[in-house]
DNA sequence: TTTAGCGATGCATTTTTTGCAGCACGCTGT
DNA sequence: ACAGCGTGCTGCAAAAAATGCATCGCTAAA
């Protein structure tokens, strides 16, 4: 939209903080770029950027501004989105930030399952831990979160959750395997793999792991669960995992029966008196109308959910 | 502001429906007017407007999206006055619809206090009745309105209501003046003054007649208040009106003590059980964030009617 | 002290917007 | 039937606005 050209200029202006790397990265000159910020400052009849040497910052109108800004895009794609909709098009784009969790078969799954119907519906997805997923709730760079964390932000709008016990996934031959149920020093004296510190997971096992004083054999870390994965086939560790990663319903049954990926793990529940059970959430930004499409889908989602895991999906 | 030139273009040319008369309105060109307006139907993808021969009409995408240009307005006028605020300069604008009831004294005492407070603060007042006025909220066009009606439209937010037993206002000579409380078949075999069909106290007035089946001897309708007042000066006969418009507390007393109007007219309430108490609504757009100064004059609005019917005023 | 990076500004250039004149179309009243 | 009126739309030239270039003054770091 060609109007909305300048606010958001700013919007880069203030995320870059600084007007020449705004400018590059929008292909025009800093002279130009410069300019429709005065002229809006001087419009709104006071200043949005504190000038310093290195560059530029918002002030606190400034701030209120962007925020303005930002609900002003998101305001313009949802009505651009009932345009398109009511045209029969069934247009339109969904943002979504999620953990790395769902990434596995679920968001792709459902994903498809909703491009089949509406063809004409693009995505974007974003991962990201629960606190950037929060963030880009509130700047509106997303329209709905898939987050496996507390909910910390006032501005969050929990539109369901779904109760997931962590499971421990080892090769089925690991001495463990026997067990229908791990206990925390169970682990103790076999080599662990954890998320990193910022995953949901992890920060479950540390509480747990303070609380009942078990102290694990740490030999990788990492953000990516394929690739811990994929290390548990050349040596033999436990790995953490909530179900829904797992991609198979409830988790119970040996991961990856189609041969892909570590068809011979097998995961176990951790003991819910160790690890409390943890929620993942699917949330959107408090008072905001989100767009037919990001609705739709979010919808399907939750009624996917529901199918699969029955009386754990709550709200 | 500059970036919303083409957008308040588009509402103009909504309400007046047809180019060139808003482009005379607009002081510009059919010209340049009909250009903005094919370019931001070629930026959305579909047309606004549909031509007819007498001019131009929204088609439902139009409406959808004049309805997101006002709200824009609306919006960006809550973030000019939320920047003004915080540099301390208490600006801002409050746009009223209000029955005439309020006119004669609450509102004007009202608004002067409030601007004795803060005289940056600017002030637009609609006299409309109860429909008009649900629909200005809803345009946008007003952020606060007085209604002393029922409330029909499900998007109205009422913020306080005061409860009002209609009075029936006459000159202190009058028979009926000896009464401590009108019933409505006393009224009969005298002249009477009624406001128009279309204000709550005639609404509550012709549903009380209709039950009790009385028939008035109505010799004048008018919508002015003040010309009725003056009128009765002239010839004898009884008027109806509610406290709030009687500009003295309780209505019961003389009111125009100091002369002004009216200082030899009387009022005595009507029989709550020929005529139930009708409601005043103080409301505002349902969802909708008030700009500051419309916030905190709404909310001053409130305090003064509790200071003066304490627990009339509910919510 | 020098140097590099920043935002602001004067001036020429390019792009966009505007206004004028005129077109085709549909309704309306004679 | 037909002229008259008002409508939205379009080529073309003029006016206005946005842009790019070169440059200034400033600050922080080397």
């Amino acid at each position: 939209m060609r109007y909305m050209t300048t606010l958001r200029f700013i919007d880069v202006v203030a995320r870059e903080g600084s007007i020449r790397k705004a400018a590059d990265k929008l292909a025009i000159t800093s002279t130009a770029l410069n300019r429709r910020i005065l002229q809006i400052e001087e419009e709104i009849g006071q200043p949005l950027f504190e000038r310093l040497p290195g560059g530029v910052r918002l002030n606190t109108a400034g701030e209120i501004f962007v925020q303005h800004i930002r609900s002003q895009f998101a305001e313009l794609a949802r009505v651009q989105s009932q345009i398109s909709d009511l045209s029969g098009i069934r247009r339109g784009h969904v943002r979504i930030a999620s953990g790395a969790d769902a990434l596995r078969q679920f968001l792709p799954e459902s994903l498809a399952a909703y491009r089949a119907d509406y063809p004409a519906v693009s995505f974007d997805l974003a991962r990201c831990y629960g606190d950037e997923a929060e963030a880009k709730l509130f700047t509106l760079d997303v329209d709905v979160a898939m987050i496996f964390a507390p909910i910390k932000a006032a501005h969050v709008h929990v539109a369901a959750t779904l109760r997931q016990q962590i499971q421990c996934v080892m090769p089925a031959d690991h001495p463990l395997a026997s067990k229908d149920d791990i206990r925390l020093r169970d682990c103790v004296g076999h080599r662990v793999v954890l998320p990193t510190a910022q995953s949901g997971v992890r920060q479950l096992l540390d509480v747990g792991c303070l609380r009942r004083n078990v102290e694990l054999e740490v030999i990788l870390e990492s953000d990516s669960f394929e690739f811990m994965h994929n290390f548990l086939q050349f040596e033999p560790a436990l790995f953490f995992q909530i179900p829904i990663a797992l991609g198979d319903v409830g988790g119970r049954l040996p991961v990856g029966e189609s041969g892909e990926l570590g068809s011979n793990l097998i995961s176990r529940p951790l003991h819910l008196g160790d690890i409390p059970a943890g929620t993942l959430h699917i949330c959107h930004l408090k008072g905001r109308v989100l767009p037919v499409a990001a609705a739709k889908f979010t919808d399907r989602m939750i009624s996917m959910l529901r199918e699969e895991y029955g009386d754990d999906v709550d709200q």
